[in-house]
DNA sequence: TGTACATCAGTGAACGCGCGTTCACTGATGTAC
DNA sequence: TGTACATCAGTGAACGCGCGTTCACTGATGTAC
């Protein structure tokens, strides 16, 4: 054969690599065929070997993006004792960093309003990926002894996205740097995280 | 002349009330210039006559929307004193009744993540739109004697329209219910409001 | 060992459709003289 | 009082462009005999 056993494959994760970024920066409807086949090296007429359909592909693409962010967020709180992988999510979270990067950041604060106009199979993809979100977060609360985790979990997770993305629709960087430190601080007092936790982290 | 004096004007509003319902439902992006207008009894080519682009025309449909919101806000706490006002307004948001009507909803919900690929016009009507609304949470926060209300009301708008957000992604009614109301509870507490000041607004 | 054929990821031209935008035209009314 | 012209909101055909999708083809390699 002229290709590598496993090129196809490695053609289309390139193609998701390359989408799952573009996806959260042009959302799906500006999201081209021909424009992620190009970034990914490729010509568009060989984007139907790989996807049934565009919208085959953004419910691909959006769980390549779920996965990514989930592998991310992981390594953030690497071998960290719950609470203060908690801590430290919610930094990294709710952060000027997360607002001004949405391409590498969480697919909830970037696509929540496109979903109830996509496919079934978009929302979908969405849905679980919100799920394993909130799975994680109940774990860690669990862990942490906060009480009614199951709960709590997702309102803490629609509290982060609300943050960050009404964050990215202030212009004053001195106004949305402050909300988003508002919210962590409300987000903290919610979990009962308090500053002789968060001190203990660093010692 | 064949039309009544403020005939061109009527039609303008005709059209844009029927688009401030449309983007909400739809989103800028799949919002059709030849659909607004059949919605509003006109063909597509008169278009032109009122509205620069589409650009401009969503825009100001961007504006109308935020305005009717206000009016509607306005009028579920009319003649309340601040903190019953808050209240009010915080059940009336984060309900399902406003999960299940995004074309009738708060425009932050609906649109903001749709809000960093529009145009400057989209992006800063959007801003003005949230900064109405901040104002109008901030003076009731104040009033109520909330501390530090300026800083809080964002943050505040943020977990509202983010538990309205994620609640449209979640399939399961009764969880997406949960979310709900997890969410009300724990904004309110936030705010110091409690069961007492709101069994008193019944009697 | 050499020739003919099969395989298959990727190419690039083409199709069809929808959408934003333009523009010559309509037709009812007001105005000038 | 009547006729010719101006006005102007709205009409509908047409244009151009981008995008999703299709398809005949390419060309390098493997296989059959």
């Amino acid at each position: 054969m002229r290709y590598a056993e496993n090129h196809k494959d490695e053609t289309r994760k390139t193609i998701l690599k390359v989408a799952a970024r573009e996806l959260r920066e042009k959302g799906p409807d500006r999201l081209g065929v021909a424009e992620v086949m190009a970034a990914a090296g490729l010509t568009h007429g060989g984007f139907y070997a790989h996807f049934k359909s565009k919208d085959a592909f953004l419910a691909e693409a959006l769980r390549t993006v779920f996965a990514q962010s989930r592998a991310k967020f992981a390594k953030a709180v690497e071998g960290m004792p719950a609470e203060h992988a908690l801590a430290t999510f919610i930094d990294f979270y709710v952060s000027p960093s997360h607002r001004d990067n949405p391409g590498r950041g969480c697919p909830i604060v970037a696509l929540n309003s496109d979903l109830p106009r996509q496919s079934k199979a978009f929302r979908e993809a969405f849905e679980a990926g919100v799920n394993g979100l909130t799975g994680v977060i109940t774990k860690w609360m669990e862990d942490a002894g906060v009480e009614n985790a199951c709960n709590l979990a997702p309102s803490i997770i629609s509290a982060m996205s609300g943050a960050v993305s009404l964050s990215r629709a202030i212009s004053d960087r001195t106004l949305s740097d402050n909300l988003l430190e508002t919210s962590r601080d409300g987000i903290k007092a919610r979990l009962g995280i308090t500053d002789a936790i968060l001190s203990k982290r660093k010692h």
